[in-house]
DNA sequence: TGCTAAATAGTCAAACTTGACTATTTAGCA
DNA sequence: TGCTAAATAGTCAAGTTTGACTATTTAGCA
């Protein structure tokens, strides 16, 4: 997946990697976390397998970079997995579901206080990222999807919160 | 996070390796996805840490096997990470997004077709989900919380097929 | 001009994860 | 009883990810 990202954006225009990587941190952290290392790590399998090729580039007396170009193969790889993972789903694991099976070993004036804690930074996420501008094109649906996902986890914190409050029938 | 998982289920009662891994592939599929070696990982580092301990037990002349145990330090260790987690958010991150980046690439006719398989899918999943017995205790949690999230997922595929359907201003 | 902070461009060792494999025991049934 | 399939209980090497580190260039300003 995260394959089908790099050559996309290659496709688009060559890269050097420093520049994939801001891109990514900046306008694709929504939907993904690529550290540096594994991004370059990533690139060298691709350039392995044929996918791209690598050059050096030099501008001014700036050290010599490494510029990324998609090949054929890669074209045909991007197409290849293009349509193989827009019919796929890969499920999204909660892991902040894990400390709530345990919330019975906690006192329930500690737990809700727990949890406001985290609704509120929940909260602040969704306000900071109503207040960004749009962002336009493609990414817009990204911002607007995990907008939603939002939305739906702070009706769920309330669901859970309010449960407490009431302790449910045994 | 999951150390925290292990934590809890050793401090309700010993376990050896296989039980815990045929516990978290059966019943916490839905929030987590822990490997059998990645789960004997784990113990073993506890191990290390001193939060639990492991003994070699024999039940008939099956071959020995490792029960692990939690420790006093153990059980400090998932009073606190308990308490840090519940306050924390993790977000999840959704890599379906990523190829909706590149919809742009593929005729609309085919685009929609290959989303209609991902929805499916879908809605296979959440069918099942409720025709599902009722898990009963805190488990319930976090298949309603899957629940939810996957009726948002349905909502958000419907949006994006109606888009693609009818295409936006420029 | 000299100095520091930030940006640029990566690398490396260590930690983590997993597919594939091994090996024994028990269950089912021909 | 003998044979096979499934369950039990892990291990290992190979692949992946990351925190921390290196090293140069440019920008800002005292």
């Amino acid at each position: 997946m995260r394959e089908l990202l790099f050559l996309g954006l290659l496709r688009h225009q060559e890269m050097h990697g420093y520049q994939l990587n801001e891109f990514i941190q900046q306008d694709l952290a929504v939907c993904t976390d690529i550290k540096k290392p594994t991004a370059y790590y990533l690139l060298n399998k691709m350039a392995d397998k044929g996918w791209i090729t690598q050059s050096s580039e030099q501008v001014g007396n700036r050290p010599p970079r490494n510029v990324y170009q998609i090949t054929e193969a890669g074209e045909a790889a991007f197409q290849s997995l293009l349509r193989k993972s827009l019919q796929e789903v890969n499920p999204a694991y909660f892991e902040d579901d894990i400390p709530l099976a345990f919330l019975d070993e906690i006192d329930n004036a500690e737990a809700h206080q727990l949890l406001e804690k985290r609704k509120e930074t929940l909260l602040t996420e969704l306000t900071t990222m109503q207040d960004t501008p749009t962002h336009g094109g493609t990414i817009q649906w990204m911002l607007e999807h995990r907008q939603r996902h939002l939305e739906a986890e702070l009706e769920w914190m309330d669901e859970i919160l309010s449960r407490l409050s009431t302790p449910e029938e045994k």
